[in-house]
RNA sequence: GGGCCGUUAGCUCAAUGGUAGAGCAGAUCCCUCUUAAGGAUAAGGUUGGAGGUUCGAGUCCUCUACGGCCCA
């Protein structure tokens, strides 16, 4: 254990006091009937100096005390706001108001009372009973600045949440985009499932996984890169609308942009393809940016974001073109591809192939300025190991990947279902993944096994539930909007 | 992985290489309409850690831990 304070120590002299006078810290149960909100909602409509009857019992932490000899303000703070209360040595008794005044900043207390509203027009409870709830050990951060180290707060959220009032708010914003998305599928009959986070081979995605160990087994475990092969089990199996909220655990860096877990929704609709997918991720985000925000605008990092109306599209290669000037609309040899991204100063590998390179230019100077929702569609087949090829173009799938504030929010297509070119496409994922390539995907034989029962043609669509959040929340920082973000541990 | 920046009292922050300070919080006292309450008094530090340079290091150098930003 860490070194004990002064602070410490003073209220732990504090707790042995109220023992002794028989005061239990920590008693089992408090029964409330009001929150703040609740009270400000039904006695907001008192005047200065008038006062109300009614006996209001609630329950907070004690943000602030303004002790004046034989009379306290304090003010407390619970799920749902702060109140302010006036503790009376004469209202509440000399031995109780003794008791209070040994109280501290960070105290978890009930209060009973009536509701009045100042002289200056607080609306305040006038306190006829005050019982202790949680003894706080450690001091409070400071009242006025609040918690401002970043790396304390992300250590310590449970600090972060009571002194910084704004931080419960991104999540209360979280819990209802997340809720929204639901009820919008739930509409739709989409059924919501869960299927394995530990599997036998990570699919689905092109990204590194962590490894695990079953013990009874004794075989190793992959931790998802993502739901989506099961989820197309499903589909296979008939249930047609499924989705999927949940964690994806990937083996990468740390960064503004990227947890180690982070929460994707995913869903499958038979016999659509990706532009009905494109439609529909349009009206899940439209819908909770509006029912979040109450606009369709949202200002992001500087820049104001419009979700209303239509919503630019364009393939990868006229985002190439129109962003960089590189003209890949008209054919190019490897050479020449080469030649471009060396003027443009994009790196590559000499094993790269020509969409790749192109994919890379991409990534480097395309996203960046996307900042206005954009869908950028038709991506190179080699990339796209489980999408369907576009009509009339083997090299090119129907997927798209959508675009805000410059960075990815949503990758969608038309799902592969033909198990014939499903084998193909992951046999030569598998030669990727032999020459190095550690993302490349792996061959699932019940994958395939599945697809040769038949799956519908079907549309898939898969959006960053975290990334959506720093939008919406003008968040410069994953960590901002992850409760507990991944940190290194600290050292002692 | 590389570059830059940060780490000082419980919290928020100061301090030309020359005695480590302030506000809040905490302690004691006064105070029954305060709201960053007010007034008085006293206290609170191994300056992230380990080395080094120097008569003298929070400050300069090296290493290291953790964090932030940018790049890969």
């Amino acid at each position: 254990m860490e070194e004990l304070n002064d602070q410490y120590l003073q209220r732990r002299k504090k707790l042995d006091d109220l023992k002794a006078q028989q005061v239990e810290p920590y008693p089992n149960k408090f029964v409330s009937t009001f929150s703040s909100a609740k009270i400000r909602q039904q006695f907001g409509h008192l005047q200065q100096e008038a006062e109300d009857s009614t006996v209001v019992v609630l329950a907070g932490r004690i943000m602030t005390m303004r002790l004046m000899g034989k009379a306290c303000f304090a003010t407390l703070k619970d799920a749902s706001g702060r109140i302010q209360i006036y503790v009376r040595k004469d209202k509440i008794g000399e031995t109780e108001y003794t008791i209070f005044k040994t109280l501290d900043m960070g105290d978890i207390i009930g209060v009973e009372g009536n509701v009045f509203c100042t002289r200056t027009g607080e609306l305040t409870i006038m306190a006829q009973k005050v019982t202790l709830l949680s003894k706080a050990l450690r001091p409070l951060p400071e009242k006025w600045h609040g918690l401002k180290d970043i790396e304390t707060r992300y250590r310590q959220r449970y600090v972060d949440l009571i002194a910084n009032d704004e931080v419960a708010d991104i999540f209360r914003l979280r819990s209802k985009a997340i809720k929204t998305m639901r009820r919008i599928l739930d509409e739709k009959e989409f059924l919501e499932v869960e299927t394995p986070m530990m599997q036998p081979l990570a699919g689905g995605a092109a990204a590194k996984p962590f490894i695990t160990h079953h013990n009874a087994l004794d075989i190793d475990l992959y931790l998802r890169i993502a739901p989506e092969l099961y989820l197309k089990r499903l589909i296979v199996g008939g249930m047609e609308r499924v989705y999927e909220i949940n964690r994806n655990f990937r083996n990468e860096g740390i960064s503004t942009r990227h947890n180690p877990e982070f929460t994707m929704i995913e869903l499958y609709q038979a016999y659509a393809d990706y532009n009905q997918v494109m439609d529909l991720c349009r009206e899940l985000i439209t819908t909770v940016v509006k029912e979040c925000t109450g606009k369709l605008e949202v200002e992001y990092q500087g820049n104001t974001i419009v979700f209303a109306g239509d919503w630019k599209r364009m393939t990868l290669l006229e985002a190439v073109k129109e962003y960089t000037g590189a003209d890949f609309i008209t054919p190019k040899t490897l050479a020449e591809t080469r030649k471009i991204a060396r003027d443009l100063q994009v790196p590559f590998e000499d094993q790269d192939s020509q969409y790749k390179i192109i994919n890379t230019i991409f990534e480097e100077l395309v996203e960046k300025k996307l900042v206005q929702p954009t869908f950028i569609c038709d991506y190179p087949t080699e990339l796209s190991p489980l999408a369907k090829n576009a009509k009339n173009n083997p090299d090119i799938v129907e997927r798209f990947e959508l675009f805000i504030g410059a960075q990815e929010l949503a990758n969608a297509y038309s799902e592969l279902n033909d198990p014939l070119e499903q084998r193909k496409r992951m046999e030569q994922q598998l030669t990727q993944r032999e020459r190095g390539d550690e993302e490349a995907q792996m061959l699932d034989e019940d994958y395939i096994r599945a697809l040769e029962h038949g799956m519908p043609p079907c549309g898939g669509l898969g959006i960053g539930i975290d990334r959506l959040i720093m939008v919406i929340t003008n968040s410069a920082s994953i960590r901002d909007v992850i409760l507990f973000p991944q940190m290194r541990p600290e050292g002692k």
